[in-house]
DNA sequence: TTGACATGCAACCAGATAGTTGCATATCAT
DNA sequence: ATGATATGCAACTATCTGGTTGCATGTCAA
C-alpha cells in the first residue's frame, strides 16, 4: 500500500499512468516522448510503477509493453478515499465549528 | 493537488490523518503520543499536511488544534481515482490478454 | 511574577530520490 | 553477418526528505 501512495507522490508518474490510460499497452520508446527526461529516467520511474503493481509488463520482442493495472488504485480508493466520504459534511462541520469559536475568542 | 499526493506519500501522516478521523480537533501534544518521534518531527508532518490544506488548525491559548479537512482527498477521489474507475473492468481485459498472447509467443 | 507547559524556529545530518552519462545486451531488417 | 533499434544495468551527482537537537516564545496557574 506504501509502495503506491509513493508511485503516485511523482507528477512524472501519474503523467505515465495519464498515458497509459490513453492508450493501454505502449512501449518505452513511447513513453519517453511525453516526459522531458531521458530514456533511463523513464525507465526508472516505469520500473517503480512497476514495483508499486500499477504497471504490468509484457515483452513483444524487443519492446515492452506497458499496462496500466487499476486494480491497486481502486485498493486505495476502497480502503482508504472512501472512509473519509461518508463522515465528510461531519469533519466540514467541526471545522467551521472550531473556526468560528477562534473568530469568537480573538473578539471578531 | 501534487501537495497533497506529496502529503499522503509518508506513512506517518496518513496515520496522523487517521488519529484526527478517529477524534478531531486533537492538540499537538496528542498527535505526539501516536507516533514515534519527537514532537518538532510530528509537527514538522503537520505542518505538511497543513501546507496540503489536508489539515486545519485554530489555537486555543497555548494549544493548536488540528482539523482533518477531507475535501483535497474528495478532490483526489473525484478527478483521479475515479477516473480509473469506471473502465477499470476493460484494463483488465486488455491486460489479460497482453499476458495470454506474451504466453502464447512464449510457447507456453 | 515565576515556574511549568505547549508550541515555534533554525541549524544540522543521514539516507532516499530524481536524474544523468556510459556502456552492454538483445532483437529486427537487409 | 551487420547496422540500426529497443531496452537494461551500473555508477555517479545533486537535491529533497525525515528526523534530530538546542533554544526561543507565548500562555496558564499559583
Amino acid at each position: 500500500m506504501d509502495d503506491v501512495f509513493k508511485a503516485l507522490a511523482d507528477p512524472g508518474r501519474r503523467d505515465l499512468l495519464d498515458a497509459l490510460f490513453e492508450r493501454n499497452g505502449q512501449t518505452l520508446g513511447e513513453l519517453c516522448a511525453r516526459l522531458d527526461m531521458t530514456r533511463q529516467g523513464v525507465s526508472k520511474h516505469l520500473a517503480i510503477l512497476e514495483a508499486a503493481n500499477l504497471v504490468v509488463t509484457t515483452r513483444r520482442g524487443r519492446e515492452k509493453l506497458h499496462y496500466l493495472n487499476p486494480v491497486p488504485i481502486n485498493d486505495i480508493a476502497e480502503r482508504w478515499i472512501n472512509k473519509y466520504d461518508e463522515p465528510r459534511l461531519q469533519a466540514l462541520a467541526d471545522l467551521k465549528r472550531a473556526l468560528e469559536t477562534t473568530r469568537e475568542r480573538e473578539g471578531r
